[in-house]
DNA sequence: CCGTTAATGCAACCAGGTTGCATCGGCAAC
DNA sequence: GTTGCCGATGCAACCTGGTTGCATTAACGG
């Protein structure tokens, strides 16, 4: 569940970029969400984050760090089917607005399909557009080959 | 945030065609679901139920209530932006798969478009599509007032 | 190296949602 | 009608995800 790891300097200097202090839950937490593949639940990131042969980081800390993450644009929040929160990074330069989501229902999974987004639908008067999220449910591979 | 009433025997004979037990409980909560104009959260049911004097219905019923009537394809079940689930009814004949919402970022609440839902995306192999919602995020006129 | 102040860790709390179990009541069979 | 089965209900307790208050720690500009 890790791809490979980001340049330490690069998550760095887009801390110190958004005007805070440079902490090590902060580097770590973005490093972790940089280099997750898919949007990851607060459990998930807790987790992988003990892997590390680090002291760990608190609960708490890990949501403060995830909400200022994304206050600061550096990450976006979402809740997914099960109503539960998950965070991705946001690319540096690379917007991923109205990106393609494939998520499992049997594992919960999300996955990030190369397909190219819809065109928007017109809005009634009044409106105002923000983004715009395809959400494509079923089963990813694995799950189905369990199922049967 | 009430509609019309349904009327009371449509919702009873729904009930009984899905080959349960007609009890109160599931009679007021698919009227309420059927007079709601927009998706409610369990709170929301749990408020409109209490103005009805008649005896309050337990939190725990109301929840497997809700799920019942999902599992029966009376109702919908989706988490909203905030993580709390939403349901809304299902209409008696029109599906209405593949809808296209417009999720207010201010209040939570949601707005059904009358757009047509774009086209499904080509799924990687081995993947099973089960169904396909489109998320539309951005203020409603009401918010964007409030805003401002 | 020091002081300021943001960031952290801890404990307690809250809301939404679920589970176990004893009791009640639809409804069908008699 | 009456009876009885078993699904549906209500209650209490529990669980997970998420938040708040506050004392302590440490980043970093001087």
């Amino acid at each position: 569940m890790k791809a490979s790891a980001p340049p330490l300097a690069e998550v760095q200097s887009a801390i110190r970029a958004a005007g805070a202090r440079v902490t090590p839950a902060r580097v770590r937490v973005l490093a972790a969400l940089r280099a997750a593949t898919a949007p990851q639940c607060h459990a998930e990131i807790e987790e992988s984050l003990a892997q590390e042969a680090q002291p760990a980081i608190d609960r708490v800390t890990l949501y403060r760090v995830l909400d200022w993450l994304c206050s600061a644009g550096l990450a976006h929040k979402a809740a997914d089917a099960r109503g539960v929160f998950r965070f991705s990074a946001a690319q540096p330069n690379v917007e991923h607005a109205g990106h393609v989501h494939f998520r499992c229902t049997g594992c919960g999974g999300v996955f990030c399909l190369k397909a190219p987004p819809p065109p928007v639908p017109a809005l009634p008067r009044g409106f105002r557009l923000g983004g715009m999220a395809v959400d494509i449910r079923g089963e990813c591979p694995r799950c189905v080959r369990a199922h049967s």
